[in-house]
DNA sequence: GTATTTTTGCAATAGTGTTGCAAGTTTAAA
DNA sequence: TTTAAACTTGCAACACTATTGCAAAAATAC
């Protein structure tokens, strides 16, 4: 609870229950979030548009950072300390697992660099590993 | 054109107006489409729905994978030799441009190998590196 | 405690993807 | 080459997902 309210005071954002809700949901879920997942725990309290617009606040302060997927949905999962507003330093790894489809950030794991063909200049890079997670072996 | 018939027809699809145009539209087309740009390109023509459909079937045969990526939408690349119906072979890494937005196959570029923490095991992996293109530089 | 700023919920709207079915096209077989 | 069977398409309707404007409500600043 503390560190709910420091993130959001951090980040000089007004303190109001969706904000804190929403954000408590990452801080107790190590894995990723889809907007269905958080809607479904929110969704009888919150408006939807609500739901939205929190995610979306948290994603530009640089709270939570969003993970690309195959499907057309978006993930979220909480950025790590160094990232601030406006720009996410966000380099690890994200694992997706095909038995129980959660997705885990692997904070351990960089995203390893790689040798580009000529006249291509990296900025950022994102990995996505599937397979089987740890609780599903 | 002759290779556009041969990619339908070693997939055992019936040859269909849709079906040559949408793939011509990738063999002309190095980078990934999203959807959108397919429809751009075939709308006045073809229905919604049967873009929808014809992509779904390419993907299903193996001729067109999909690319992950952070806004909820998905990208189409063809893919390589070696995929077949049900399963890809999809390991190379994808350049998104951050100038001019378009998707590029890096197919000499493969995914590195990572090592994972105890208790994952890996099946297959994607990764997306944005920046400026050749084209940009 | 009050004024200002920010956030929320509602309603309306726009965009995206799916399904069933009849009509049309392609394929295969006579 | 003609015909029957199989498959594909377009339309309409629907379901789901996301966005916007605005008034009411809440949070912050004074």
């Amino acid at each position: 609870m503390e560190q709910l309210l420091d993130i959001l005071k951090k980040n000089r954002l007004s303190i109001t229950d969706s904000r804190k809700q929403i954000l408590q949901l990452f801080l107790k879920n190590n894995g990723a979030l889809a907007h269905a997942d958080i809607e479904k725990n929110t969704g009888e309290i919150f408006d939807r548009v609500t739901v939205y617009r929190t995610l979306q606040t948290f994603v530009d302060k640089g709270i939570i950072h969003n993970i690309p997927t195959t499907d057309n949905s978006i993930l979220y999962a909480l950025c790590k300390e160094n990232c601030e507003e406006g720009h996410h330093h966000d380099n690890h790894v994200h694992f997706i697992c095909d038995s129980c489809h959660k997705t885990i950030c692997l904070d351990d794991v960089t995203v390893p660099a790689v040798k580009l063909p000529k006249g291509f200049t990296p900025n950022q890079a994102e990995m996505v590993v599937n397979g089987v997670c740890d609780d599903c072996k």
